[in-house]
DNA sequence: TAATTCATTGAATTTATATTCAATATTATA
DNA sequence: TATAATATTGAATATAAATTCAATGAATTA
């Protein structure tokens, strides 16, 4: 109602986007406070009248990018590459519409690959394993036939990594994407499909 | 000759093996050149006698991780996947052997992805562009069949982010690959391959 | 062995950046 | 409109980390 609450709450926003951003593309220690003000068209002081701090902005925004890239864990699917393939495509379809999704992958990204963090972020992090979790799904999976053979978790560090890698990618390099379409990335699936499944 | 000279360069050595693995694991920012004084067990002046600067350290090392790292432009191959297969094959013997491999993937993939860098080192970066090259053969290999279709360079994306991925694990978690033995890799290839140029 | 050069340390110094704060402007409310 | 509450700024302050430096110890060489 107060317009006034209003404003401050969009501000908050902006300074949220800008720093999504900013850390995504330089990480934490490399991204200043007086980056993200300057992103935001404001004096360093007020961020802290916004935020309590740079790793409470920090905090906040990894807690939301938990959520953004968690794999659903429960899906309704006949077999266990129609699970495979219904998220890729709702993630892809995801990261179309939301052009900050690509950037809260490679803020993830970096705290998986050991970037500082508070206690309290570790925890978010180890909450979240979706390497294992796939791995799981995919050894099950291989007994029916329906995924290559080889040892699941590394068949599932394969897909990830490369799901990540063209998510970082659009957030680094989107020019590499002509014209804003998202890329295709239904094949990216054959990574642990087994040939034997091969329905073409 | 000189004891004194051989021992100057063996300590120089040790700080960088130290700063690799460091750099790696935490990246340029986060790693404080306290860290690697206390890793190489020396005090924090010592390290300026051996290194001008925590800069110039870091530049040595990504120097010699280009090089580490570069995917070998000539080889003789009797067809694209030949030589797909071959560098992969290379690559993870590679880092079977010297165990700073998959730090130096780390650290040049931290670059790749944005980390701070001087000009110098930006320039070494863009001398080196797995996925670009590698489009190039792809794009040329698909009028013959030899690799499956779509964008060459979305699928040269997939397969470096794989290649980078397992790397990182190495890096990050070798407990990951049990007892020691490198990851079976081979079926990487098909990432690219063509389901119709499938041998088997 | 004496003199010289180099290695090493721990204590300054400098610098960059997060955080705090007093002062001012703006908006809301009585 | 007058008062109170909040937003905003720019200038301190605090802190952590890189870099420098003077002093000391160890190795080399004449």
């Amino acid at each position: 109602m107060a317009t006034r609450d209003e404003q401050k709450e969009q501000r908050r926003e902006l300074i949220i986007d800008k720093a999504i951003e900013l850390f995504a593309k330089k990480g934490y220690a490399e991204t200043k406070i007086g980056d993200i003000a300057q992103a935001a068209d404001m004096s360093v002081g007020l961020m802290f009248h916004y935020f309590e701090s740079k790793e409470k902005l920090f905090e906040e925004i990894v807690q939301y990018g938990a959520k953004a890239t968690d794999t659903p864990r429960e899906m309704n699917f006949e077999n266990p590459l129609d699970y495979f393939e219904g998220f890729l495509k709702a993630l892809f379809q995801y990261a179309r519409e939301y052009p900050r999704v690509p950037y809260l992958f490679m803020i993830m990204g970096r705290l998986g690959r050991g970037e500082g963090v508070t206690p309290h972020i570790k925890e978010i992090i180890n909450g979240m394993n979706q390497v294992e979790q796939s791995a799981e799904v995919i050894a099950a999976g291989q007994e029916y036939g329906y995924f290559r053979e080889g040892d699941p978790r590394l068949l599932s560090l394969a897909f990830w990594s490369s799901v990540q890698g063209i998510m970082e990618r659009l957030a680094v390099s989107p020019e590499m994407f002509s014209s804003g379409r998202m890329p295709e990335t239904e094949w990216i699936i054959d990574i642990i499909r087994g040939r034997k499944n091969d329905q073409s």
